[in-house]
Formats: structure tokens, sequence, C-alpha cells
DNA sequence: GCCAGCTTTGGAGTAAACTACAGGCTTTTC
DNA sequence: GAAAAGCCTGTAGTTTACTCCAAAGCTGGC
């Protein structure tokens, strides 16, 4: 199995190591295994998280969200079923929301770029507001 | 026409007094007219101005991006059909990218809710990590 | 006309999520 | 084998987006 250093796996996933040590540190991802030096040495699995734990950010899931999300695995041990599937629920509830205000900015979005010809003229009558109000 | 002092808005748009005005000075609305004493008169037009705001906020938009958006609008005078349906394309695609990456979100949390029979037993293969690995 | 409950400006404080040192080891490269 | 690059801990600073005063002026009801 391959190890990565904190700098390589901080290249995979498009952030820093800096970044990595606040998450860890934060408990979001749990403390990685070290070299003899006292270097951090990460899995796959570790990189899999760090990779999940930045998509959802991108998102703009706050870190809370995505510790939250996380915890489905975290307390496999002591969480039920019915837990988690609870918890899961909810969390579906608010993607879902998500997803239809997105789905109504994409349409008034659309709207604009339709009624803009795209070429010089004023974009007077151009406005997502103006496409937002019905 | 009816307007709206500045608790008012706040509470039809959910936020506080002091998020409008700071909302205000960051330029993301225009300064409103004021009443003889000096008082916040809001228009029904800012009104759907900042339920937009609210609105992309919540879905994890920042200011900056909120003020990329409006900007579609405030920059009427200025900029051409072209200009705005450039960046309206921009932001088209990264609003498709987050409906695709809360889509793939969500199918991995039916996943989880799925497997589970949602009663007593343990959650130990009920995990989000797992889903999202296909 | 007085008091509670607005509103004003200006400035300070806070929480979240990084980001950047400093000082000191370790590993790699030439 | 020595310099350059990477990593360690710990602490301090930054950015974004609010949030909370303080001191003073306005408004509406009794």
């Amino acid at each position: 199995m391959r190890y990565l250093r904190i700098g390589e796996l901080a290249e995979v996933t498009d952030t820093s190591a800096e970044t990595l040590r606040y998450y860890e540190a934060e408990g979001l991802i749990p403390p990685p295994r070290r070299s003899d030096s006292g270097y951090r040495l990460y899995s796959a699995q570790d990189e899999r998280r760090v990779v999940f734990i930045r998509r959802a950010r991108a998102m703009g899931f706050s870190l809370k969200d995505v510790a939250d999300l996380l915890s489905l695995q975290v307390d496999r041990q002591s969480s039920t079923c019915g837990e988690v599937k609870e918890l899961a629920e909810l969390k579906l509830v608010e993607i879902d929301e998500r997803i239809s205000e997105l789905k109504k900015m994409k349409a008034a979005l659309q709207q604009v770029t339709e009624a803009c010809v795209g070429g010089e003229a004023s974009a007077l009558h151009c406005t997502i507001l103006n496409a937002l109000e019905h």
C-alpha cells in the first residue's frame, strides 16, 4: 500500500498542508499514521475523505455540515441504522432544496442569456433580477 | 407605493438591520431613499434584491459571487449584451457543476438510507463514504 | 409631554476557515 | 556532505460575513 506525505496529499486534493493539519486538529480527518521521523503518512482512504470534504466545501457546506455527514461513518460502532437514516434523510431534504434553488437560478440565468443577442447592444433589459421576477 | 423601514425589511427577508446596512456599505444594495429624519426607506425592488442575496448566500455563494450575479444588473448602462451573456454563461457552468455534485451526493445519501433497515441494528455498513466509493 | 421602541453613525468584536510564520528536525538532490 | 526542499509543533494573523455596542435622534401611543 502506498502512503502519501502531507505535501503530496495536499497536491492531489488541491489544498495545502496547513489546511490538512487544520482538518486533523478539527477532527475532520483521523490522525494518520506516522513515519519513524514523525511525518504524517496518509492512506488512500484518507485521500478519499479529503476529496469528499473539499467537494462539500466547494458546494458551500460548512465544516460543521461536513462533520455531520462524515459522522455517519465515524460513529459506526455507536450509532444505529435508525439514527443514521434519520440524519441522512434530514440532509437529503436540505440537498433537494438546494438543487431546486439552483435550478431556479439556472432558469433565470438562461433566460438572461437567451434574451441577450450577444452583441454590442445595450444590456438595459438583460438583468438576472428581471428574469427572477417570474 | 409602500416603503419599508429597515426593521421591517429585515423581518420580511429574515435578516437583521445590521446586515442590511452592511450590504449597503459593501455595495450589494443601492443606498435607499431616506425619510425627512434620515430613516432608510426600502422599495419593493430593494426587497426583491435582498431576497435574492439571501437565497444565493443560503446556497453557499459568497457575497463576491452574488455581486458578480447582480452586476448583470448594476452595470446596465455600461455593459453590453455580449459581456453580460459571457458572464452569465460562466456562472451557468458553475451552477451546472454544483447541481451535478449535489446529485451525486444525493444518490450516495439515498444509497445509505436504503441500505439502512432503519432499526436498531448496527450502522457498521452504513457510511456515506462507502456509498460515494460507488 | 413622556416613554418605549424604533432608527442613525461609527467603531469594535466575533466565528469560521483558513494562512503564514518561527525555529527546528528530516529527506532529497547535486 | 552540504544546500534545498519538505515536514514538525505552536502560535499568530487574515479574510469573510456578519454582530454588537454606544451615544444620540426620531416616532407612536397613552
